[in-house]
DNA sequence: TTAATTTTCGTGTGCGGACACAACCGTAAC
DNA sequence: GTTACGGTTGTGTCCGCACACGAAAATTAA
């Protein structure tokens, strides 16, 4: 192992003016520069990141804001494991994060959150950026106070700022619409000729709308590429809807239309779905649905559920905050977008796709 | 965050012994070690592995043995790209990693790799035990001068040295069996009543065998719980067929039975077995393969393919040497078994799910 | 009681690098 | 010739921990 010692020694100066040209501090004249530069590359000198680190100890101050996760929505609960099991690991590195939580039905929490974040003064936030316009404040806040930021699990777009974008860092998450044409294919793959198709939305918050249109279209995409003839059916429940309405509603469409034989529900509430559905239906019916939550796992156990597309939301929590960590410490500047993998989970290989997860998910 | 320092003056004792009862290092006494645990507890200490594993610098010496990779055979490229991923990372913690290299169709040459390898006196080993005899012997030899060892990607079992079995720290790969089920979870998806389903076995090595046997049963093992009367055909080639045997033998047996609808091929070898089936069939099959390597993926993209199972051969490698580094570092003891997961692969979600791997996979 | 041990504990140094500070050099101004 | 000053370079300390060594305290032996 090279080390800076070795460099000042080889080239007849001190560790200090090697230190100099490693991280262009200047002061330096050209002569000794170029000769140190020159063994630098010769000896394939690399900086150790564990000493630099310990040595640098700057305190870095994170900030998360993102949705508090109930009984009634685990959802969340994912991605802020993924966060904590980041937080333990790059405390190490002299960095904190403080997170802070909001109702993801509520604007008014997002912007208070918001308030008790940006006291703690932090060096960088991530943030899920759920709510378009109130996002639009705090964003420009954080540009006033040139906080970095980067996107978790929502990739708030539009030309803000007089058409210039929102300057995120990056986004870390899943490309819905590329999710969407993939549960076309799963859904294409199990059926036969003549069988039809059913979407399903409940679409209960309006910030989910985004993505799940994009699913939507992602999957509407598919087959008029590969399937153009295929019979495609769409059902939309609301949140005035109860649970009654939708199970009357959706039976008596199977019942109707008994050539329906693949049901894509493209958000994270396919079991809800599924236990509208009744048995006699279920049995025809090959279901794909979205994320790992408890009672969708549930559900494909029981082989209601064929497939669940994961967008691996403990990763995306975890990279959030990796990303930033390297950003601050080494200044690695991340890729613009960070999509998360479209992984397929089937009853027969969940218990082997987020073992690491269960591990964090069941601590708190 | 709290530091050595910070216990010890909470304890009123200085920092080395604190630093005796965090390592059980003795020679302390009873009621200073109880004094200073509770204090260790109450203040949620954690040692700081970055400062740890910089004051530490023990210089351990890995040693990795496995197959050469070549054009013909590409799949052990995969995982050396995740080993030179991980010994860059390890780099920094003192910890160097000579990689011994065989024929993998050569016993002669995995011992002489072997007597190369012993002579580096190497902390630990990763190896890929693929001949059964000859591994027994370097087991034996590895075992004698007491030097810990970890299987990759292939499981050798067996009750070697008088039942004891073989004491590799861990084993890192995919379990076989329940790939084989996944298989045939897709199979049986995506086909429907009537239809008949396929196995082609390309016999290439025999060390396959163990592996893809397994999954043969884990394939038939889903279908004799789930669609016990479904009708399961076999076909096997051995090395000395050629290209054109395959062909004639394949595709006549497609003639023949116009009712096998799914083809399953249980080695990482689907993308051979497409080339030699016509046109003229494979527009009525769905076929489903094993391992991402750069031909398989063709195929997938020209949608020939309909599923891969990825055992992620490149996080095998990479997870490989971190545990055992983790082990030589900080005495972590691995799991026995470290499966990794049953990624499904389809045309549709492949590009987000090596994203990572690609990046070393050009490097060479 | 004192010397010899043994147990228990404190101190110092180094891991490799970051950075503040001091020291040195030459040149220009006086 | 002395002083001042900017450009260069060297030195020392610290980051948090591991570990060797030696000192102090407690115990035993003489």
């Amino acid at each position: 192992m090279i080390t800076i010692k070795d460099i000042a020694k080889e080239a007849n100066v001190s560790a200090g003016t090697v230190d100099r040209v490693l991280h262009n501090r200047g002061g330096v004249s050209p002569k000794t520069e170029t000769k140190i530069k020159k063994i630098l590359k010769q000896k394939k000198f690399k900086i150790n990141l564990i000493a630099s680190s310990l040595a640098m100890k700057k305190h870095h101050n994170l900030a998360t804001l993102i949705p508090q996760y109930d009984e009634q929505n685990l959802f969340w609960k994912s991605p802020y494991s993924g966060i904590q099991k980041a937080n333990q690991e790059v405390s190490a590195y002299g960095i904190e994060n403080n997170v802070f939580f909001f109702d993801q039905f509520d604007p008014k929490s997002y912007l208070k959150a918001f308030r008790k974040l940006i006291k703690t003064e932090p060096d960088a936030v991530v943030m899920v950026p759920i709510f378009v316009k109130e996002s639009h404040e705090i964003i420009r806040r954080l540009n006033l106070k040139k906080i970095p930021y980067i996107f978790l699990n929502v990739d708030l777009k539009g030309l803000a700022f007089g058409g210039s974008g929102y300057n995120n860092l990056s986004y870390i998450g899943q490309k819905s619409f590329d999710a969407g044409v993939l549960s076309g294919k799963l859904s294409h793959l199990c059926s036969k000729n003549g069988d039809e198709f059913l979407i399903v939305m409940t679409r209960k918050n309006i910030h989910d709308y985004e993505a799940i249109s994009d699913r939507v279209k992602g999957f509407k995409s598919y087959f008029q590429n590969n399937v153009p003839d295929a019979h495609i059916d769409q059902l939309k429940f609301d949140l005035s809807d109860g649970f009654d309405k939708v199970k009357k509603k959706i039976n008596a469409f199977l019942t109707k239309n008994q050539r329906v034989k693949v049901i894509m529900v493209p958000s994270s509430r396919v079991s809800y779905i599924c236990r509208a559905i009744e048995k006699n239906h279920l049995s025809r019916l090959k279901i794909i649905g979205f994320d790992t939550t408890p009672q969708n796992v549930e559900a494909l156990k029981k082989s209601i559920v064929a497939f669940l597309i994961s967008q691996k939301s403990f990763n995306q929590g975890y990279k959030s905050i990796i990303t930033i960590a390297n950003f601050l410490v080494h200044k690695e500047m991340p890729a613009k977008e960070i999509p998360t993998p479209l992984e397929i989970i089937t009853k027969e290989n969940y218990k082997y796709s987020h073992s690491e997860e269960r591990k964090y998910y069941n601590e708190n």
